[in-house]
DNA sequence: TTGAAAGCGCTAACAC
DNA sequence: GTGTTAGCGCTTTCAA
């Protein structure tokens, strides 16, 4: 009597019986099958409307073995716990919501969903590993903020089509989308040279992730060609706070800066501030870019000359080589590269 | 021959096979039913070990009609569109952060995953109670942040368990967590007049928020106490951009002002440097106070004194309530409100 | 072009 | 305490 339960959610038996055809039809329809009577489309079209029918989607997944929902996946360094700030670091970084931005604009259209999970801790990554093999979620993209992180690796092995937001660490067979960081520190350094300075430094990110040690190398590199042998850097952690704390650093040890590269906007913010609390007027006195084009570059008195990432379409980028991998799993890993730009503003 | 393709990955069957007993204890041990013998749990255990065993999640919501799963739903006003810079927002403001943290300190630990869906639309809200129907969560955290939303009353006809990051505009039979807005404001009034403050106005929030309006009332309401008959007000739209905006109107209508509450901290960040750039210090000239004890209030120059909310604890709560109305699907709504405090740092 | 029927992998009565 | 069995709701051969 299942099938005529009212207070039970409309099945395809329901509406194959209202339209008075067999599941099959309903289920042919449905899925936008071609070779079905356009007259008892329309029938099975009323029918689907009268009952209000929705399709199971477990019962769907069981079958066609896809949930249509892709996992986004933050992995954090091994010693933050979950009551650090992480996840108010994460996600409080314009960067997070750009990206976010960026995958939902092309997941949406396809009518896929985007679970967010975090994995911050060994014990969180082995959980999250068993988890995706469940198959709750088609593939995966992660967002892998430092070198370590054995996600990549695991995620390989366990044959999940995943996509990278930065160059593995170690060299893998996975498909990843990066910036080409190296690119965009030579355009602050020569931004920073043709501007005058003459004593330039620079506080980079964790030197644990590639994109930090990339941009750091890549501006001595261009210094060097710019005659400068040597540029002084302290390691920040892309928080304003760590930013704030480098430049402190940065001036005593060499108070006659002139020009400065931070490695993200945030941490470019908080050198400002420091520069201000210790009298030095920007650029007047010391030239300061950052990195991201983040909206904290806007926040920022005076505004951030900055180095942009074109994060919202890196992003789209990751998860339209996701879908690739998603419906064709034999397809080769893939990388993308995008160019940065210098973004001039008043800072430099 | 299904049951011996070593490619497939394994079913209970093949644990089953492996163990030498039935499906359905296999599937005892794994769900924890006790009246299993001890040692059969054991080879069972070795069973699943040897195969690899992953329960196939699709097949099991099937038959228990539970995925295991709750929504974040972020549903935002009409009017704007997907590239407005609504996500990045709506991410970029810490308030988002902390609220994900919360609400992940509760699920995680129970085996609950997290999708984030955004309502930016009504087309997109029609597809996403189509799409909560099809029983792809269990449940749903709305952070609604305007008042005409129509999706809390959708939820409630829908019967799906949900709920609110906020009291309802309209009365609904739905569960929501929320901060004594009122009281709070009054706490920033008490301490404005408290320090000497004689000419005060105010920034509000968005006035389609509830929240917001709550701010507001209970700001001027707590003033009018002190004696203050009138509190000139501007509305912003919690960005540092309209808090700025408001700032320079609020200067230009009332330039002897000595004492600003500011409905967000991030408004207020904009608020101290639209007064810097007028030449007003803070708090000697005019004391500002901001709103949520975001890390905007520490960013800031000087640091925001600021009304606190416990948003983390405020999410973990509505988490704590989605997962009792799933479990006991007739439990009536509830509504827990949080007390805000005081946070007294430099500007005010 | 349509229908009948066989599962997808699992849980939960119900029997033993 | 353990096994048998009947589905959960859907897609997809295979016949007709």
């Amino acid at each position: 009597m299942s099938s005529n339960d009212p207070s039970a959610s409309p099945t395809l038996e329901h509406v194959a019986k209202v339209a008075g055809v067999s599941r099959a039809t309903v289920s042919r329809v449905i899925n936008g099958i071609r070779n079905v009577d356009p007259k008892i489309q329309e029938v099975v079209r009323a029918a689907i409307a009268q009952t209000g029918y929705v399709p199971n989607q477990a019962a769907r997944s069981l079958v066609t073995r896809r949930t249509n929902s892709v996992a986004l996946v933050v992995s954090e360094a091994e010693h933050r716990t979950f009551d650090d700030p992480f996840l108010g670091r994460i996600f409080t970084d314009p960067f997070f919501g750009r990206v976010v931005s960026g995958i939902l604009g092309v997941l949406r259209p396809r009518g896929v969903t985007m679970a967010l999970m975090l994995a911050e801790t060994q014990e969180a990554r082995t959980q999250l590993i068993g988890y995706l093999k469940q198959g709750h979620v088609d593939g995966v993209i992660l967002i892998s903020t430092h070198a370590e992180d054995p996600l990549p690796r695991l995620l390989t092995e366990a044959g999940l089509p995943a996509v990278l937001s930065e160059r593995p660490f170690t060299p893998l067979p996975i498909s990843y989308v990066d910036a080409a960081q190296a690119a965009g520190a030579k355009l602050a350094a020569d931004h920073l040279v043709g501007r005058g300075c003459r004593r330039v430094a620079t506080i980079s990110g964790p030197l644990d992730m590639p994109a930090s040690r990339d941009r750091l190398e890549g501006f001595r590199e261009a210094m060097a060609r710019h005659g400068h042998a040597y540029v002084p850097s302290v390691e920040g952690n892309f928080t304003q706070e760590t930013g704030e704390r480098a430049m402190v650093q940065l001036l005593a040890e060499y108070p006659d800066l002139d020009g400065v590269f931070v490695a993200n906007d945030l941490m470019a913010l908080g050198a400002v501030l420091a520069l201000h609390d210790h009298g030095r007027r920007v650029p007047e006195d010391v030239a300061v870019i950052g990195f991201d084009d983040s909206n904290a570059a806007l926040a920022c008195r005076p505004p951030l000359t900055t180095i942009r990432q074109p994060l919202e379409d890196m992003a789209a980028r990751m998860a339209d080589l996701l879908l690739e991998h998603i419906d064709d799993p034999g397809s080769p890993p893939r990388s993308v590269i995008f160019e940065p730009t210098l973004v001039v503003r008043r800072s430099a």
